[in-house]
DNA sequence: AATGCGGGGAG
DNA sequence: CTCCCAGCATT
């Protein structure tokens, strides 16, 4: 037997039942591969049900707005995929009637669809016959066979790529597809695999070098970048300030409080004197009832230390600029990033 | 070719 | 703590 029946042997006993496994509504699989690009499946789940529930066909997604798709997709992360995912639902509507192209060429021109994603659903919608090449199996391949090439260099993924497509099952590129992701994510795990009861450990370079722990390897390690981030959380009766934030940064069109962002930590002292603070209170009486302890907040390579200024004022300030004024109950409707989340919870 | 983009789970 | 997850867009 070689290395891809093995592979669906193995994928026909042991795979899991995930729901968009069950079909192959070309718009069902593309909203669950960007779902779940960086993410894992159980982390996607909740929010493909949410999305599928709330937008049954293309058509729905496209009729909705931004504000809605990002408010469905908040807590996920990487939110420019919620963006080109709305962006790309638009096109297939205007552009495409409704239906997906069944190309792996023409499926790479939408915004948000790379080669995984493209060759994801070429294959599964479409029984094309391209390699998907993505995390669970750039570890499995390098460690089947003991390829040192680096996974996140331009050599590296054009290696990887052919060797996928040359191992591929021809007849079943959709089940093949499925079943080598499913075999990279369940036995040939990052760290402790399970290469005991592993039907390919026979054969398996890494195991047999004792390189599994070292493979797959990877060139870049990326520094964290520290972030301060300063709230001014404006409270008048039962309403608060927010704002849009624009700008190619995170959490681009997400919402938030007003807030300062400096290069280091700042003392309150020197952050009231920031000009903010006359933009939004101009010359009315304000008054910081509670400045909370410094916050992080970790990302993949950033820290935010985050901390919020609790302020009230005597009636409703006049706003301008991009800040405006929301009451609790409708606060709600408004993505906003997990930090903010995790403060708006407790009030 | 290099960098930025979230959040969470596992070890 | 560190690593990595069904990656992609931009420069």
């Amino acid at each position: 037997m070689g290395f891809s029946d093995i592979i669906m042997d193995w994928y026909s006993i042991n795979k899991r039942d995930l729901p968009w496994r069950n079909s192959h509504d070309a718009y069902k699989i593309w909203l669950s591969e960007v779902i779940l690009q960086q993410t894992r499946v159980e982390q996607g789940m909740p929010y493909y049900e949410k999305f599928v529930a709330n937008f049954p066909t293309v058509f729905d997604l496209a009729a909705a707005h931004e504000d809605t798709v990002l408010k469905l997709w908040q807590g996920l992360g990487y939110y420019s995929r919620a963006r080109n995912l709305h962006h790309t639902a638009k096109i297939i509507v205007k552009e495409h009637q409704g239906i997906f192209p069944d190309s792996f060429e023409e499926l790479l021109k939408l915004k948000g669809v790379g080669t995984y994603t493209a060759a994801a659903i070429a294959s599964f919608a479409f029984d094309v016959v391209v390699p998907v090449v993505d995390g669970n199996v750039f570890r499995l391949l390098s460690r089947y066979f003991g390829i040192e090439t680096a996974i996140d260099s331009h050599t590296g993924k054009k290696v990887f790529n052919e060797l996928a497509k040359e191992l591929m099952d021809q007849r079943n590129p959709a089940i093949y597809n499925q079943a080598i992701m499913e075999f990279g994510s369940l036995m040939c795990k990052p760290a402790n695999p399970n290469c005991e009861i592993c039907p390919l450990n026979q054969s398996c370079v890494a195991l047999k070098t004792d390189a599994v722990n070292k493979l797959p390897y990877k060139a870049k390690t990326t520094a964290v970048r520290h972030r301060f981030f300063s709230y001014i959380y404006i409270r008048y009766k039962n309403r608060f300030v927010m704002m849009k934030r624009t700008g190619n940064d995170i959490w681009k069109n997400l919402y938030q409080f007003p807030m300062i962002e400096t290069k280091k930590a700042m003392t309150p002292k020197k952050i009231m004197k920031d000009a903010i603070w006359t933009d939004l209170f101009k010359n009315e009486h304000y008054q910081i009832v509670n400045v909370s302890q410094e916050e992080l907040h970790k990302l993949s390579h950033q820290t935010i230390h985050a901390i919020f200024y609790e302020v009230t004022v005597e009636k409703a300030l006049d706003l301008d600029n991009e800040y405006f004024w929301v009451s609790a109950k409708h606060h709600h409707q408004y993505a906003v990033p997990k930090l903010m989340e995790n403060f708006l919870a407790d009030k």
